[in-house]
This record gives structure tokens, sequence and C-alpha cells, in this order.
DNA sequence: TTGCCGACATACCGATGAGTATGTAACCTC
DNA sequence: GAGGTTACATACTCATCGGTATGTCGGCAA
């Protein structure tokens, strides 16, 4: 009768999805869930309700699914490196260029997955949606898990300051992730731009975590 | 006929206004603006609109509202630091330790205002209240200003890294208010974790901006 | 004591927007 | 080429919520 029950992206209609994925991202990214409303990405993609309606069963669903989006991405490019060669301190430091590379690239999705499930969310609609949100929040606890455990690794090989791990990361997202509240792209943004941007974070977040070499 | 055209606290009404703005802040912060009923603050102050629009004339001067009482906050204690004694390093470790400490102390207020203007009010009732609007954007240019000068300072005086102050600031502050996203309070907070919170956040944004010593 | 006013509560209105029911044109299949 | 299905558009319903209009009650001044 449907497409899928669930939020995958299979078979029928995948790049029709796709497209409404993309526009509803840029109008959650400008309003939030609550202040968006579908009759505006809708507007977005230069038709009506029905389209979306026909692909989604809810708002929160198209939303859940920007999510999924986001996450998988990072998922998919950041775990090569955590499991790749190097020591602690590379493997982070690439991990981070890649991380805020991919949330300046892909700002829209990965603005609003970073602004995260907002509470209003957990609450309302909790029940029907219990195990699409499960996935979600299980995607971002490895996503940090990943992360974490890098970290712990730097931190046993005596490369990072001796923090515990699960606090240690928080800064370190924090100084990456907050690109999302103060970046804005420009008109005619350059690519060399946006790398100069990247490699700013990323330095900053592992002089951060570095070891100091003071005695 | 009314209380003040304008948002200031002045005379009648202060302390009944102050509750009022405590309240909000607890419900913005878990809803956010969009999603927050005025129906819904009320409730929390075991009241109804009425007491509410007695003393605001809308949803967002109450909004406005917290923004500026967690504004008013953060200057009044940081400025004296930053133009206190000390090198620009000291000052800043000072003024970071002040800054997350405030914003755990304080964290329904400082967690509408980190969040930060969202982007439905600036689009929405931007007219109506000009005014407001560009005041409030003021002080947090202003607030951001005062860090980055002492930033300025510290890498003239060759303590900081050498980056330009404006895009170092951000990943600082980055490490510092990203708290207001992971941080949620237990029950029983005791004083000194959230004080162990305060000092490794500040130690990170510290290591993040100061010069490296290995060679 | 009377009359007014501040401080709310209650009752109501109108707009917005999520979700649904229904239409409909193209396309595919046999 | 008839019947079904896909991919939408259109038209409608209904609940929510911001804002307003009005009622009420206690205090305070004359």
């Amino acid at each position: 009768m449907d497409i899928d029950s669930s939020s995958l992206k299979t078979g029928t209609g995948s790049e029709a999805r796709d497209e409404i994925v993309r526009a509803a991202a840029e109008v959650f990214m400008e309003f939030g869930f609550a202040a968006t409303s579908i009759d505006a990405v809708a507007e977005r993609l230069g038709a009506t309700k029905g389209r979306i309606y026909h692909y989604y069963r809810s708002k929160a669903e198209l939303y859940f699914d920007v999510q999924i989006a986001a996450m998988e991405r990072l998922l998919r490019e950041i775990e090569p490196i955590a499991r790749g060669e190097g020591n602690a301190a590379e493997r982070l430091e690439a991990m981070a260029l890649r991380h805020t590379t991919i949330l300046l690239e892909d700002l829209p999705i990965q603005k609003v997955a970073v602004r995260g499930l907002e509470r209003e969310l957990l609450g309302a609609v909790a029940a029907r949606h219990a195990k699409t949100l499960r996935s979600i929040v299980r995607m971002r606890d490895d996503y940090e898990q990943i992360f974490a455990e890098v970290i712990d690794d730097g931190i046993r090989a005596g490369l990072f300051a001796d923090l515990p791990p699960r606090l240690a990361t928080k800064p370190f997202f924090g100084a990456m992730n907050w690109l999302t509240v103060w970046y804005a792209p420009r008109r005619l943004q350059k690519p060399e731009d946006i790398a100069e941007i990247a490699r700013t974070l990323t330095e900053f977040a592992m002089r951060g975590i570095l070891k100091g070499a003071q005695p």
C-alpha cells in the first residue's frame, strides 16, 4: 500500500525522497522543527504537500530521515579513519578534519543533525516513533563512541591530557560543532575558505587535547 | 496604561516579571521558542495566560527578556575581569572559568541565550521589535568583542597561537558553550561536579589557544 | 464606604498548520 | 486499449495557540 513503513530509502522513490530530504534540511536548518511547516518545505521544492505526504507519513518521519542521512554519512566516512593506521593523535586529527569538512560541505543536513533531537520531539511523538528514535540515538552514541575510543587510546599512550575520556570528548566536539551556530555560508564561498576553517578548528581541538609540552 | 513599553524591568512588577522570566526560560530551554506555548509557561507558574499577558505584550517580548537577562549577567560579571589585572592568558582563563560556571549555574536562562535568536524570529517579528532586537544583537557582539580583545592581546604578546582573532574566538566559545547541548543537570548535582566541569572545559579551551611549547 | 486600579482569571476569536480524503493525469502492463 | 498503479495536486477538517476582551477581587486612597 505505502512505500515503506520504515524510514529506509529502499527502492521506490529513493531519489524523490532524497530531494525532499535535502529541501527539508534547508528549511529545518533555518527555522527548526516546530516552526517549519510542511507547506514551506513543499514550496521550497516547487511542489505541494501532496508530494511530501506521498513519501512521508508525518513531519516527524521526514525530520528523522534528515538525521539519519547525516549520521550515515558521518559514520561511513569517519569510522574507517578511526580503524586505520597511525597513532591516536594522527587518527584523531584526520577524523576531526574530515568531520569539520563534512559539516561545512553538507551544512543544512548536518546542522539539523547537530542541533539534535530537539526535546519537543522526545516528549511529544516518542511513543509512535520509539523504534526510529532509538536507532537515531544509537547512531549518535556510536559516533561519539568512535571518537571516545581513539581519545582513550591517546590518553593511555600518554599522548593526550589526562582527562576522563567521556568528558574530554565534549569540548573536542564543541570546538568543531559550534561552527553550526556561527558559520553562515557566503555566496561565492571558495573551497579554500572552507578548508582553512576546517584546519583552524581541527588544530584548536587537537591542541586542546594534546598533552602540553610544558613540564 | 501599561507597565512599560520597553522590556526593561523598571519599577512596577519587577519581581513578578522576574518570576515569569525564570519560568519561561525553563520551558523555552526545553522546547524552544516555537514549540513553547504561553499556556505551558503559565502552567509552570501555576497561573494562567492572564498573568503573563498582564506583564508582557507578546511571546516574543518575553523571549527577548530572557535573552537580555542572560546577557546582562554575563556582561556584568565578565567585563571587570577583562579589564582587570594579569596578562592576557591569566585574564582569559579567569573569564572562561567564570563564563562556564555561569552557564552551569544559570542553565535555563543561559541555554536559551546561547541557542540564540532563532532564525524564525528574525524573519517573522523583526519589524515590530526591531529596536529590541538590535539591542540584543548588540549585547551579544559586545560580549564576544570582550573576549576577542583579550585574545588579540594574547596573540600580540606572543602568548597565543597565531590565528585571526575573530576566528580563534569561535572554537574557544565552542568548547565552552557546547555544554548547553550535552549537559543535563542531575538531581543532587554537587557543586564540586559543576566546578570540575567548568575547570575541564576551561583548561581545554586555554590549551586550544595557548601557543604550543613544542618547537 | 465608596470608588478606583492593579493583578490577575476566564472566555472567546481567528489564524495557522498537520494530517486526510479525494481527484487526476501520466505511465506501465497485459 | 482497458485496467491498474504511481505520483502527485487540490480541497477540506480539526486541533492548537497567540492574542484580546471582559470579568472579578482585594487593597488603598479620599
